[in-house]
DNA sequence: CATGAATGAGTATTCATTCAT
DNA sequence: TATGAATGAATACTCATTCAT
């Protein structure tokens, strides 16, 4: 296990990896085409070039297969969008950053959108691994709560609940990628991502409008939303 | 011989409706509680209590079945959204009953939500059937786009185009339904939409921090949003 | 039952009839082009533009229809060849003109020919009814060996077992006409009639060859026909 | 890594070989007794005692096993005819004894038979395995052709065209076959056989008629046959 | 008598998973 | 460790036949 090499055939621990890596790009793809039943094992093994044994030596089941595939997508989804956020240093440039890079993923990477809905599809009785990811990483790092918290103490944000504004733009994002893939959407993502961020920062209503009190007004209930 | 009454059983043509209408229903959980491929014809024929023969009577294949009880599921959302926009006279008004009436539908109709989850992940081939039911409902009936543009002339919403306006709402809904759904959220509705109308119309940010220019400035091109 | 009419609505005893036979009639051809499992009774009842109730009426099993379907296309063969002998006097002509007559009408009627397979396909346990036929007729209707041996009364005929030149002329016909409708031969009958006819009249040997003593010298044993 | 072997579990080819002859044996015997649609796989794999999954592994569907259990049996049929002309030096011989094999063929493979009838049944889009095979052999060997054009140059056989000889011989035993097995003729084959030659060798007509003029008088028209 | 809705038996095919080599 | 042959469970769909009206 040191250094040190011993005589004979060398041990390639490189190729494990290597090959795994293969196979979990090559099932993404092959789950997003044909869906979880259709996607032929034996086909994917022709893909990687390996045989179907080999495939099931890296994943005992084909569920685990999936499961280790949507993982490796959503690694993917997070480096991603960390690297865009990282890229900026206002806070508020941040956020927009972040939540471009999101949908940008999504755009460059439909597939990933297809595990999400198998994933469901297949397996009601696991969490969806998209928010057992999400909830996962809040725990470790609850960053965007804090970059959040930090632009209401600037006064920049209105004073809303942090979770709750997570809550919000995360749902929003959720919901525009899944619209943009499911409904074939095929605006530039840039301009796209404009016209949604005026909206939900600036929000709908004129300065007169709020200024009558808003839509606290309309609510059903009046114990709306005290923000600000 | 004289009247048109043929020769024969008669048909009794409530007892097809209502066989119909039940055996849609039944196959809406089904598929909704196994996944299209799981869900055993037999089962369904058993719980609608007629023989599969039957069943394939009424829909010769079972992705007709499915197709369907999709559309059964999509034309009841319409109605209740329509209904809950008609309850209230006034435009703000109206339109903050008709969001809330769809994540009710949603929030009560769990099943609505797995058929549409299903429904791409079986037949990635055919245009998923919320997106077409909402084309086809514009393509006829404007009123939201209307109704929006009302908004703007009273001078209640920002000058936003009406469209964009209805996209950005639209998925958010979406987005909000799916998240509530699949993060197995447990949020009072009510108080859920309030939040969530907060934010979407009054904007996430400060009187001061808008007057300031608002996010344009951090938008990498300045194109922008031009607002109010 | 006499020919005494009682009032009211007359019993059209002559539709029973007519329908039996537009039954039979749809049936040899539906089966005949969708082979006996495929033909459905449905699409049977269509085209006769009766309900499937009454087709089943009529014929209490497919099969029985199907057999009946099969007797009354016999029957028509047996009437097309007698009429077709009966046109002339002379015995080997009368002969000549049977033959032609025959394969004339599997030429006219290939869907016959379908259902004589089809019969074999599906019922193997019971004897054909080409066959049954056939030995019925002989039975009740010896004409044939006794125009044969007429024939040979006559020095015509070479002085063969009339029974065994039945059987050779009668398996080359059933060949022959086999053989035209599976192979998707496309000469003219009368042609190939005759062409036919030459061999089996004359004989294949040249007069030569027949001095020298025929074929008997080359068969196995020399048990074999001695003639004439 | 010198040699070609690759890794994993060598093939055994011959074993391969043993079965594909195993299941396309078996499965003739299954169509012939059960027909097409009743025989079920599951009995096949029974018999041959292999996993169902075995049986679709060699013939990807029911229908390619039948079509490939035909073509076997037809191969055996032409080695068996060719075997037994080739016992034999003299060509009027030889094609005595082909003509015997042909018939003792059918005649110890019934189940042959009732393939040609059900692939007709079945498949009546397909053109006939055994007219198919018989063309194939008459287009790269067009030995028995040579066969007969030889006996009419040695005046042993009347001067008619060959192809029509072969049209007219190959029908007679078509047609003797199915009338053999058809219904359930019993005879001895060797007797039946020579019965059979001895007319179509010799002619049905006597000398006297023969010297008369023949059946040429008879026929519709006297574009009848030349011979000799 | 006629109708046609309802029944339910019968079967090819796929593909994850195992395991002998 | 890699291979790929073998396994067998699991399921939609058809259509003859029945029978209530």
């Amino acid at each position: 296990m040191s250094t040190a090499r011993k005589p004979g055939r060398p041990i390639d621990l490189d190729l494990v990896e290597r090959r795994r890596a293969a196979i979990l790009d090559a099932a993404a793809k092959l789950f997003a085409e044909k869906g979880f039943a259709h996607a032929d094992t034996q086909v994917l093994a022709d893909v990687v070039q390996v045989s179907k044994g080999t495939v099931f030596r890296y994943f005992p089941t084909k569920r685990e297969l999936f499961e280790a595939s949507i993982e490796r997508s959503l690694d993917r989804l997070r480096q991603t969008v960390d690297a865009a956020a990282e890229a900026v240093a206002d806070p508020l440039e941040k956020l927009l950053a972040a939540m471009t890079g999101y949908l940008r993923f999504f755009d460059e990477n439909p597939e990933v959108v297809e595990l999400l809905i198998l994933e469901r599809a297949e397996f009601k009785d696991r969490k969806s691994s998209y928010f057992d990811h999400k909830e996962k990483c809040s725990e470790t790092d609850d960053g965007w709560l804090l970059l959040l918290a930090g632009l209401i103490a600037d006064g920049r944000f209105r004073n809303i609940p942090t979770e709750r504004i997570k809550n919000v733009l995360g749902d929003l994002l959720y919901g525009t990628m899944f619209s943009n893939h499911m409904s074939g959407r095929t605006r530039a993502l840039e301009s796209q991502a404009r016209d949604l961020f005026d909206i939900v920062f600036h929000g709908l209503l004129t300065d007169a409008e709020r200024s009558r009190g808003g839509i606290a007004r309309y609510l059903p209930q009046d114990a709306a939303g005290k923000s600000e």
